[in-house]
DNA sequence: TTGGCAATCGCGAGAGCGCGGGGCTCGTCT
DNA sequence: AGACGAGCCCCGCGCTCTCGCGATTGCCAA
């Protein structure tokens, strides 16, 4: 069975060599630890190739963030998983956007490390629990509050046709009315909104979920 | 130590009964079997309350995901797992967006499903590892193609304006130039966007990010 | 029955908008 | 030195849109 090389990224010593030596116990698992970004970048650049990248985010110099980005961009089949300290929810946020496919906390115990890399490498992703959790309300906070404001179906229809950047002309003659009938509608639109503009409208429905 | 109260909705009587005598093995834990969700949320009603739901979604009647939603409603505090064969990004996707704080497949373990329990009576998420990484997935590729199309500064200083809903006017009041450059910068950011309307630019703007 | 609402259609005034021009000042490249 | 493009600025024509008035029809609930 062939090795599984993990490369660690990491600038604090102390922790970088207790994380390495976890690694390294762990049967048919390797370290290779980085103390930045632009190292673990280097290596990767002359050809050496990780199974799974343990990343850390507050680093000097680049940032974690970034760094996951860029072994992303280079190479898209080795996982990086994150690392850090951090909980607030806009470097989590980032983090993922940034194409992670995990996120612990250092709180994290030895044996959490090694199943994570596991999992990431069966193609899983290894998220800590709170940290999945402030995902998931991310979810049900931004994409629930689907307020309708009350439309009817050819209001619906129609605010639909406006995101899509007709104009009254058109959206009569797809819907085969007078440009009269859908300027009312564009009314009861703009009043159940409460906006006064087609830049208003679109924003706005796109921003609220509404089509 | 007070009873945990698992409320199990699946309508498989095969399924429910082995996940229930699971749950039942369990230390201090206590199963209430439903075959529905509307059977689940009479409960509810009649002023009973569980700690944790373990919710199907291809049930007969309401579906799981419907379910979720309305368990939120009622009981935000309740955090409700669903647990299903499910894998289809929409569905998966619709769950989380309804206020699941777990989805596990009906493939997980006796001990998955407890530990599921304990780390979302904790305040966390119980995510099956492959339909987490579904997830973050979906966060790298929703979110970060970010091409900005070459627009400059002043450009993009409009468009973020645009997409506010002001009007060349006021655009040009507020930048202190004549509606007329307005127009001009408008055009150019037309152009690069390859759309020839407002709505579209203001589509385009929030659908890619661009503000 | 009466009232309200959604959907359809009509018109005119005035403001907003898309697009046709042109001009200026920087850098870069040849 | 000259050409060239990018970014920024200006003007006018003609169409489009918002919004103020109106109207009729059908449906559903009080």
């Amino acid at each position: 069975m062939p090795l599984v090389h993990v490369w660690l990224v990491e600038d604090n010593a102390l922790y970088r060599e207790t994380i390495a030596e976890v690694v390294d116990a762990a049967p048919g698992h390797v370290a290779t630890p980085f103390d930045s970004c632009e190292a673990a970048l280097d290596a990767l650049a002359a050809g050496a190739l990780p199974d799974v990248v343990l990343m850390d985010i507050g680093l000097g110099g680049m940032s974690g963030v970034e760094g996951a980005q860029r072994f992303q961009e280079r190479a898209p089949a080795v996982p990086v998983v994150m690392l850090t300290v951090h909980q607030d929810t806009d470097t989590i946020f980032r983090a993922l956007c940034a194409g992670a496919s995990g996120y612990l906390l250092k709180t994290a115990t030895p044996d959490a490390i090694l199943d994570a890399i596991g999992e990431v490498r069966a193609g899983g992703a290894a998220m800590d629990a709170q940290i999945a959790r402030r995902v998931l309300d991310l979810f049900a906070t931004r994409l629930a509050p689907r307020t309708d404001y009350g439309l009817s179906d050819r209001e619906r229809e129609i605010l639909h046709l406006l995101v899509d950047g007709l104009t009254k002309r058109q959206i009569a003659e797809r819907l085969h009315l007078s440009p009269h009938t859908i300027d009312g509608h564009i009314r009861n639109i703009y009043g159940k909104l409460h906006v006064h503009s087609r830049s208003e409208v679109v924003a706005k429905a796109l921003r609220e979920r509404l089509v």
